[in-house]
DNA sequence: CCTACATTACTGACCGGTCAGTTATTACGA
DNA sequence: TCGTAATAACTGACCGGTCAGTAATGTAGG
């Protein structure tokens, strides 16, 4: 019903030119689907979130979410799959063409990172994951590997390059790295949990510049720029 | 019935001396309640819990959890106002009876926070607070209110110290109090996450004073010392 | 008119919450 | 000290709502 109206009222699910053939939005439907069931999986959870709702929110019913996704588990499965991976992959093409100083690298990775994920809604997935991590084995075990592992390599390539070039102290690089991606990544997590409770919210761009500097300025070898 | 067994096997729901009277561990119940529910609502989250699992985890059946806990919701509630509440209160103490360096008093805090919480199994509510945060709003300002707060004003009365005795630079509190729980609170959640993905676990101690060296490091007035 | 896409109506498992009944423990009279 | 009545603690079958998943039905393009 209120899908119904959804239909008449909007283009959204009408047809549509396509691949130079009529479709019914065959193609962009899965897009549209893992959109809606991201913004509400982030914000109910995955047992909170009823495919009916899922579904409305894309703009059709629930018997057309299972033309696409057989399987609540697999629905969900597939925002997790399709949202960071790619991501990911463009982090690893930068450090591939960077030349320069380790610390320029590191402040481009977190910014890039910061900019496409964390204050996107794609921020939502590290949430999502840690509050399924148990009931999801196997796919927390895809997250990690794909993203989680991916990661700390991307940035652990940066710090060992600083240690070589001699721009940081030799120190333990994945403790470092460790270091490097907590804030950032609470600060993702943060957004979808506590934020609407913090009178005073923090400037996420003078954040991660703050922690940049003084992350950086304890891993000198030299002496630091003192403030 | 397995509930039976258990009863039959066990002395745990068996009649037990208390405060000089023979009860039917009435006294105990609620907190042999709350320690059931805190491991199932980390490991499975709020919805994934069954009130049954919870019960017979106890030792008892959902019947009698009904007698101490009047819904689901109260005791959710109850395991959040029980578990951390008592353990800031110690920690501002801690601070109130500190005198010496900031430095010296931070160290203490985080290792604090990390054996009393961390290294326990209250270091899942953080986890769990993050994924219910969007279904329990209340819950969350309270816990966001009693804990949150009570913890970054704790920190951030250290850092104060530090900066006015000249300890350290200048710079934010607030951003600086971030910085300084992240890495510590991202650890919890991760043992309640992707710990078990995690092939090669880091050791909480050395991680800890790595961070808190880098940090002050960073974060001090004069030179640093020289790795 | 038929195929592909979509909707609506339905089913059944599951689980929070209830409550009539059972068992353990205490109180008390003889 | 021993029944026996009174009560507190506890049990587990049951009810009702919810929601993932399915089946029957509709409708538009070619």
């Amino acid at each position: 019903m209120g899908m119904g109206a959804a239909r008449k009222g909007g283009v959204s699910a009408r047809s549509v030119r396509a691949e130079g053939r009529w479709t019914r939005r065959k193609d962009a439907r899965p897009a549209e689907l893992l959109a809606a069931a991201l913004d509400l999986f982030v914000e109910r959870g995955y047992a909170g979130t009823r495919l009916d709702d899922v579904a409305s929110r894309a703009g059709v019913s629930k018997g057309t979410l299972y033309l696409y996704y057989s399987s609540k588990e697999e629905l969900f499965k597939a925002v997790i799959r399709e949202g960071l991976v790619p991501v990911y992959e463009h982090g690893e093409r930068m450090v591939d063409a960077h030349s320069g100083s380790a610390e320029d690298l590191i402040r481009n990775l977190l910014r890039a990172w910061w900019e496409m994920i964390g204050a996107t809604n794609l921020g939502g997935i590290p949430k999502l994951m840690i509050a399924e991590s148990g009931n999801f084995p196997e796919v927390t075990r895809f997250y990690f590997d794909e993203v989680v592992s991916r990661g700390r390599k991307l940035v652990a390539r940066a710090v060992r390059l600083g240690i070589e070039s001699g721009e940081f102290r030799d120190l333990p690089v994945d403790q470092i790295v460790r270091l490097m991606l907590a804030p950032v990544m609470l600060m993702a997590v943060w957004r979808y949990s506590f934020a609407f409770c913090d009178t005073t919210p923090l400037d996420p761009d003078s954040y991660l510049k703050l922690h940049v500097d003084v992350l950086l300025n304890g891993l000198r070898a030299t002496e630091p720029a003192l403030a």
